[in-house]
DNA sequence: GTCTATATGGCGATAGAC
DNA sequence: GTCTATCGCCATATAGAC
């Protein structure tokens, strides 16, 4: 009974956490929100997480996998480039159509401990150097145009998390603030940026 | 002397706010840290600005139009596509290098007030109306391939701004934490995003 | 585990002398 | 205009009852 209960708490607590975090950042949330949103008192935050930056560091470290999520799998499989990087668009912008906010979140706290940072990239298991030699490779094998792989994967993100991380801007400069022509924008970003990148990376 | 005084505190406040405000937002920014920069005390910030709200408010205003720089004449110029393009990326970039803290700030303080944003933006003159329909009309002549001219907008941006937004990021996933590397990387963007952007949009 | 009450410190803002 | 001193509040964190 006492676990139970102990893990509904938790969990309440994180789901909260997230919620406030994400929108307000660290600086910008208070331990009586989200003890609020939690539906429990502050002192309970302090019980299960000790101090704020702790409670915080969890989230971040639960988020950031839907940042930079795993794709090892596609990685390494032996599909061609194009489906490799059609899916990856696809799926990725899927993820940020469902958490619209995490791109904002983390470019805002990323500059915060860049130890931390480091530490929280090394868990996740993202492993650049495969995506890396995975683009090298493709070049020499001609199929597709020579160039700095990691700028092609910046530009890669940069085409996916932009238009998430930059949205209110954006939505003002280009949408008069009608945030459900925004939101269409943004689900026929996947084919755009599908479109875009391969035809310029593409040799056929 | 009395204004001269004056002059030389106010820009010397504005100067220390925009340090410690690039660096660390809104929230994170203390008036005691601004007023040790500007090597003064916390009453005479207040004496100049009254509020830290306000303070902060001038400083956005006033770096806010290096990230959305005014760019009427070289749309409106009679100048091939190939070219606008080409100087807009370049001089761009070249803001964003003077000032790299920039995106990052503008990115985390975007969603506070949205209102205040707004307003920001109708006063420093972007018309983003013109470089659409500059877009637009280049598509009807044939001169670049058709999209959503909000797309292409979106791209360009985005291939300028998220590298320098997502610094820290990048910089360990694909540089090892090596700052001349990756500040190399950015100087070499010019070219790049240049090349990228304009090989998958004109016709020849 | 969960609560109420409180300690503790920090920060924005102001008062008032010079 | 500039300073020192201080007010008043609010936020994190803890103590201690249940």
């Amino acid at each position: 009974m006492n676990e139970l209960k102990k893990d509904n708490t938790e969990e309440k607590i994180l789901n909260a956490a997230q919620t406030v975090f994400i929108k307000k950042g660290l600086d910008g949330s208070r331990m009586q929100e989200i003890a609020d949103h939690a539906g429990i008192n502050k002192a309970l935050l302090h019980y299960y997480f000790r101090t704020k930056q702790k409670l915080f560091e969890a989230i971040f470290k639960k988020v950031f996998k839907h940042v930079f999520p795993k794709i090892e799998m596609l990685v390494l499989s032996d599909l061609p480039i194009e489906e490799k990087l059609g899916t990856f668009i696809e799926k990725y912008i899927d993820v940020l159509l469902k958490n619209p906010y995490l791109p904002a979140f983390i470019l805002k706290e990323m500059n915060r401990d860049p130890v931390f940072l480091a530490s929280v990239m090394k868990s996740q298991g993202v492993h650049p150097e495969h995506i890396l030699k995975m683009f090298e490779k493709e070049m020499e094998a001609g199929t597709i145009s020579k160039m700095d792989p990691r700028d092609l994967m910046v530009n890669v993100l940069g085409f996916c998390i932009f238009p998430f991380a930059a949205k209110p801007l954006l939505n003002i400069m280009f949408f008069e603030n009608d945030k459900k022509a925004y939101n269409n924008f943004l689900k026929k970003r996947k084919e755009t940026v599908k479109k875009f990148i391969l035809n310029s990376i593409l040799i056929r």
